[in-house]
DNA sequence: CGAAAGATCCCCT
DNA sequence: GGGGATCTTTCGA
């Protein structure tokens, strides 16, 4: 099984409730660095008035969503970096938003390059693509099998829960409200959640 | 060419 | 929980 097989299989949101728990890493210059995916949102492609890609819009920036699955797509916004996956066929523009990583290598690394450590250190888009050490669009429009970045093809941790929600940041359109964000519940690393939702002894795994 | 919006982050109360 | 920083992209004149 191939991270490209994973993709392209089910609908895009489904496969972003699949995601959680599988690796990204990434061979950075500094090492290896990277963690469990424990929160992501779907982006459903043309029909979907949150979507880079709403009423097929198309321009050099957004052209990785209309690559095959498995292809890197970058963006920045207020001056940060956001990690997107493309999820469907080529010409189908869904996406998947990686918006939280907990920590599996390179720790000490990602600490370096945030300037911090703690539960701050990828608990959002911006922050985890910091950490990462990505800071360019170097490997915008590459797919994940041929470039330094990666995504286990399967699961290292079974989620206890996953709890599925509106969108952060999504504030207007007719898809506002609609629950495609989806993580980890009781997991610290997850953006934006409070303190005694957390559970410190299992961080929301099965295993 | 200027302006405004935006899939965010950080620091302060 | 709120406001300012920051900067790329897009759209309208």
């Amino acid at each position: 099984m191939t991270i490209e097989n994973f993709f392209a299989k089910a609908t895009t949101d489904i496969i972003t409730q699949n995601l959680l728990g599988h690796e990204l890493l990434y061979q950075s210059p500094k090492g290896v660095v990277g963690g469990l995916i424990v929160e992501a949102e779907s982006y459903m492609g043309i029909k979907d008035s949150a979507a880079h890609s709403f009423q097929g819009r198309r321009s050099p920036s957004n052209e990785a969503l209309y690559g095959p699955a498995g292809t890197i797509y970058i963006y920045s916004i207020y001056g940060h970096y956001m990690f997107d996956i493309a999820t469907q066929a080529a010409g189908e523009p869904q996406g998947i938003l990686i918006r939280a990583l907990q920590p599996t290598q390179g720790e000490k690394i990602m600490e370096q390059n945030r300037h911090l450590n703690g539960y701050n250190l990828t608990n959002g888009p911006g922050k985890l693509m910091a950490a990462l050490g990505i800071n360019s669009f170097a490997l915008n429009q590459q797919l994940l099998s041929q470039s330094p970045l990666s995504v286990s093809p399967q699961r290292k941790k079974e989620p206890r829960r996953i709890i599925a929600a509106p969108r952060v940041n999504v504030s207007a359109g007719a898809w506002q409200n609609r629950p495609l964000r989806f993580y980890v519940a009781g997991n610290p690393y997850v953006s934006g959640t409070a303190k005694r939702s957390w559970e410190l002894s299992t961080w929301g795994w099965l295993n």
